[in-house]
DNA sequence: TTGTATGCGTTATCAG
DNA sequence: CTGATAACGCATACAA
């Protein structure tokens, strides 16, 4: 491939009067630009972007940590961040972990070795103080519900959320609530469970355990939920579910066992997938591709966010009423 | 950030030393070796991958090109070459098109352009010719049933599957057979055009346009599939559909207007992604998440694959007989 | 308006 | 075993 060198020679100028061409600088004769130009023609010349990168010191890629990409509500966060990445011409890498720690700190070594110019967490399984360590290296963003004032956060209210379906499934009659999560230590489950706790408390119910279904994130999760309900003694008459992926196993693991959804059982789960319109499941809907396009919008804005510690962004949740509550 | 200068300054040694040290080579005295890491960790030192890029002139890092990450069939794809490129330490650029040229023509210059060693196409918009020019710049792998003979490719035999479906259906006592498509200039969607044809000439069945669904990939797309199939006057009995998430939608969306699934209209898709199943939706299981470890592994074997002309890849494809037809 | 010279941080060559 | 030094390809301060 030929280099800048090469065309600065075939077009008789210097390799400055070839860069300032190529960066659209003011200055240049039209026809030295010309030439420069031609010149690029014939050799069929491209800049070298790692040469490009070393040089500027950054690289205007942003790195996406995610659990797998292969769950709506990740790839539904990821096409906001790609659409919104789009607009600014920042790529993407991509960072798929299986929430193991060791991947994730292989993100925050690139973002320290200058690859990326920020990170963006969709998943967290690694520990706050470990993040901390990296916080000088470039904007880190968490799509979670977080009360630190480190790092920028878009997420929705998790816990107010959760204590919102309670609510409603209270207010339907309904007191023996069970939910599910998808991962126990997770941020975001760590607030719901504890609204969980609180709504239980108010309405003087005991916690059941055995009402608490952990690593509940797609379809097959919620289909599986069926059988350990079966073998409760004392069952729940409401799920609190994590997203519409489950919310769609349970209600048709339910139904296939000829369970009346919402009589015998209601389910109200998060998301407001196209899976939750099509069979009908209420749900809460959160603006998963917003959180995606907030996120690359706090990256690039990341200076006055900090400065002004608006750090904290929280989307607003709806309740979507269909038939399964 | 300290640089390799700094280290070999405060370990007493060269940059060269250093270098080594980072590299593992051998050669360098058990001193030294302790020395270098020493200053590496007092000045919490990391390689600048920049540098380390434009030095040995590419970036281990591979373009993955796709219309929406929000969908299982690409998402699927996606997944797979992410787990197959976190083996051989690669990293993953996201190409987000919407079937756009343009977003595909950027993904390709970013490979003149060395940001990237190689790309896969899990979809294709661009015409075969462009495609041609960049075949030099580094291993292109394209996930369709292709007939060319330039870049290796990986899919199902998308033609004799389709085809097998048909069959399926025929034997079912079918005749009268509508068949859905993602986009009609697809190269997949072509060999599917194809083989159904062929097929309802077999049968001595004429062409009807208006059995040709255009632009299905969605959930919601298989929903709406039904009205219009309601407006039409000759009516076919089965549907083939292109993959579970439109079968579900359609499904879904006839039950609710109270067809009977298969006696009224059968549904065979394809992909076999959880929905398929909980729906006992029949289907015909492509592996796609192996489609895009094979993808991984054709990058790295480029040259042999090249080499040998074994440039083509066809999975196997399973018929899932469940409840729809 | 143009060009020279230097820096960016590594790796690789080659001489010792 | 070790170390100068020359690439790698581009941007930019400075000089003209």
């Amino acid at each position: 491939m030929a280099n800048i060198r090469e065309i600065a020679q075939l077009a008789g100028v210097s390799i400055t009067t070839v860069s300032r061409v190529l960066n659209n600088h003011p200055y240049v004769s039209k026809e030295k630009k010309e030439a420069v130009h031609k010149a690029i023609e014939t050799l069929n010349y491209k800049r070298n972007v790692h040469a490009l990168h070393l040089s500027k010191g950054s690289s205007n890629m942003i790195g996406v940590v995610i659990p797998s990409i292969n769950h709506p509500y990740f790839s539904s966060i990821v096409e906001g961040i790609a659409d919104q990445a789009m607009k600014h011409d920042l790529q993407l890498v991509l960072f798929q972990t299986n929430y193991e720690t060791t991947k994730e700190i292989d993100s925050l070594e690139l973002l320290r070795g200058q690859l990326i110019d920020g990170l963006i967490f969709c998943s967290r399984a690694i520990s706050y103080d470990v993040l901390l360590e990296y916080k000088t290296y470039g904007p880190i963003i968490l799509c979670e519900d977080s009360d630190q004032n480190d790092f920028p956060s878009i997420s929705i209210p998790h816990e107010e959320a959760f204590q919102f379906g309670m609510e409603y499934l209270i207010s339907k009659g309904h007191k023996k609530i069970a939910y599910t999560l998808g991962r126990l230590e997770g941020p975001n489950s760590l607030k719901r469970r504890k609204a969980y706790e609180n709504m239980m408390k108010r309405i003087n119910q005991r916690i059941h355990n055995d009402w608490i279904f952990d690593e509940c994130l797609t379809i097959n999760d919620g289909a599986q939920i069926i059988d350990k309900y079966m073998e409760l003694k004392e069952k729940p008459t409401a799920f609190l579910v994590t997203n519409d992926q489950v919310a769609a196993g349970l209600k048709l693991a339910a139904e296939e066992l000829h369970f009346k959804i919402p009589q015998d059982m209601a389910i109200l789960s998060f998301d407001n997938q196209p899976i939750s319109q099509i069979l009908g499941i209420s749900t809460i809907e959160i603006q998963t591709k917003e959180i995606g396009r907030l996120a690359i919008k706090s990256i690039i804005q990341f200076e006055e966010i900090i400065d002004q510690k608006k750090n904290k962004i929280l989307l607003p949740f709806t309740l979507i009423e269909r038939t399964t509550v």
